[in-house]
DNA sequence: CATGAATGAGGTTTCATTCAT
DNA sequence: TATGAATGAAACCTCATTCAT
């Protein structure tokens, strides 16, 4: 469970021609169907082969395994917002953190609800097929990203340490995910990027003021109504 | 997956019998140790009766069949935090707002603690056998509790309201899981600790203040930037 | 399927104590009551013993096997439809062959009436537990009544052969299932009555007319109006 | 037990290519096979796919579950044989009703004596996947292929009414299947077919001539002795 | 004697994967 | 290359039967 080499996952065949892109994305937009409409439990390759148009046996042309498939759908879309946020980071350098967080926070809910659908499909298949262990290559990736952002930040001496950034990524993600399977109506996903923000913020300036200031006593303490209105 | 009754997944027999009652906890048991140790994609009621050192059909005498069984671990999983956190609610009355969070996040954190296997094992099972839907269930009650423990708070007029309550709630399990998978050290453990309270602390703060100023109006609109610039 | 010692499948202890009578009647009754409302597929012993208010245990101390149960209640109610149309055969000898077949006829449809349910319940079993053979058996006994009550028939020297004796016997039965099967109102077994006396004793008639007469030729030819109004 | 839409029950794919065909075929044949030789109670899928040499996933492409292979044998059977006694009903309009009888009678026993095999391997699963309400409906078809021809009948002015038509018919059916199950050699096949044509036309003959004589009245009434009485 | 928890062989069904066409 | 029929290991679950209490 995450502890095979996750290389070995990857489509059998690179799809140059056209033809063959046209199946591999068909097959990849049938699974999320068949996640979202039946469930990871009843979700089969024929099934998928099926709703993509195809057969079984070109499926496995594709993908050497069923577990390939679901794994390259979970590794496409990490990828995807690994790099919305990456890139967030780099645009975001220089800038005041409030607004590095701001801008981090909203390129992760815009990049999971860009594809809601997928977002939520692949909460059903993540336990399987290595979820985890790919979430913390992706998790690394991004901690990094943020970190050389935070580096670069003008307001700030000492910046969050890997720890607080990963909390804060974890967090995240964590009120993501319960938005989108509570249900993702568009105001409430406009709440949930604002409050976002604010947790983030909040947390960031709460950890860097206490990092400045070693403040282990007044984290027990509780003069946290302060801390924020220094924030 | 999660439409069904949630009572048909009940255990099918209570056990009355001292015989019966030491079965039943080895089943739970056996099913964590399968669940940790091979996975959800690898768990086999066979199995679990073997490792429980019962017959497949004794299992099936308490659980009429496999989702049963989970659901019935999850389920109790969940209580058991559920009412450890309530439990700290009701014993947090009347006290100010920052002393409430530390003490449900540290019973939260502690209560998933207590079985740092089961916690694990389950985030494997939650997807299939209607896991969003329990943990809806169990998140609305602990909103409840929470909210009805803030009602009491001494120093603020007007409390956060109940998306700030499931942003904090969601935030804080993401942040749980992420620690959990990710492994939790005992040093790790205690340091997610005191973060999750200065996070919950801070953003608690941080939508309490803005409320007390009279933000309700701010907060629905687009001036969350102005809030930071503040900040 | 019916080649085993018919014998085998007896009750396994007989009941003479009074409270083992009741027993023995409650599962019969459950059994019958099972069938009906679950069919023979689901019939299980346990479920049996369940209502008939007892414990499996319980049932295996009365009978060996789940086919001993089955066949015990097959056996009884064979035996009593035997045993009225054996009564009514000797109360019918020296009559005129008519009334016999009346009395014969009725005799057999008022015992399968008598517990339709009962009846219609065993259609189900019969195929498994040696139904055909138990079947034969009653059935030579009948055969074997009927031509001696025949034998003292005034009215006729030559007696229908064994083979008219089953066919009637068979058509009788196929004609009640059928009745019993698809629904057995009260008026529609009245009419059953009646319209099986005048199918056997028409079909009586027949050939025994023809047998006087040495009617091959007649069989095979058109004048079938004939041989019934002199019938 | 016969309540369930008998659709349910067809075939899961129908068989295109030739291969699909054989296949099909092999696993109808295996199942009447191990229903004559085992029995219904051992009668497995896997034991029937074995037989006809496939594998049981090959049996399951073709038949979604055990239950839809027994209804197809059992529907298949029942319509060949209410074919053929329709097509006598068909060439016998205008005809006497004597020989419409013999027709019919002929017809049915030579297309329950065509596979003989298949007719007694039926009966033994009947009870269950539906039997009573499938022979229902076949015995409907054949009521009334009978009713028409019978109308065209040149030597009667009312035919028989519907439930002689039933009679008649459960009873052929019940003398049919005492003889398969007894041993159906030619020449005890040879008789039947012989008595059941007296039997029938006696009977037929009977109903007729008393409602020619306006018997509604008395075949409702209770002086059905007196009928006999001129016989 | 009665009970009912335990047993485990065996039945039904699914589904990832292969390979002849 | 694409197809989809065939495969068969393995999963789920039932139920007749036993035996310690």
């Amino acid at each position: 469970m995450g502890s095979e080499a996750l290389s070995t996952f990857g489509p059998r065949k690179t799809p140059v021609q056209a033809r063959s892109t046209v199946t591999v994305d068909a097959i990849s937009e049938a699974t999320i169907q068949v996640l979202l409409s039946l469930g990871a439990e009843r979700l089969t390759t024929t099934r998928v082969a099926e709703r993509a148009g195809v057969s079984v046996g070109t499926l496995y042309q594709y993908y050497p395994n069923k577990q390939s498939l679901l794994f390259a759908l979970l590794e496409k879309n990490l990828n995807q917002v690994a790099s919305a946020v990456e890139s967030a980071c780099e645009q975001s350098r220089h800038k005041p953190i409030s607004e590095m967080i701001k801008n981090v926070v909203e390129a992760f809910v815009d990049a999971k609800m860009s594809r809601a659908d997928i977002s939520l499909a692949l909460y059903q298949i993540a336990p399987d097929v290595g979820g985890p262990a790919l979430a913390k290559q992706a998790g690394q990736r991004l901690r990094k990203a943020i970190e050389k952002m935070l580096d670069t930040a003008p307001d700030t001496e000492s910046p969050p340490d890997k720890f607080a950034i990963e909390m804060m990524f974890a967090s995240m993600s964590g009120a993501m995910r319960h938005v989108l399977e509570t249900g993702a109506s568009p105001a409430i996903v406009r709440k949930l990027r604002e409050h976002l923000v604010l947790l983030c913020q909040s947390y960031i300036a709460a950890v860097t003021t206490r990092r400045t200031e070693g403040a282990t006593r007044r984290v027990k303490g509780a003069r946290m109504g302060e801390a924020n209105a220094k924030g």
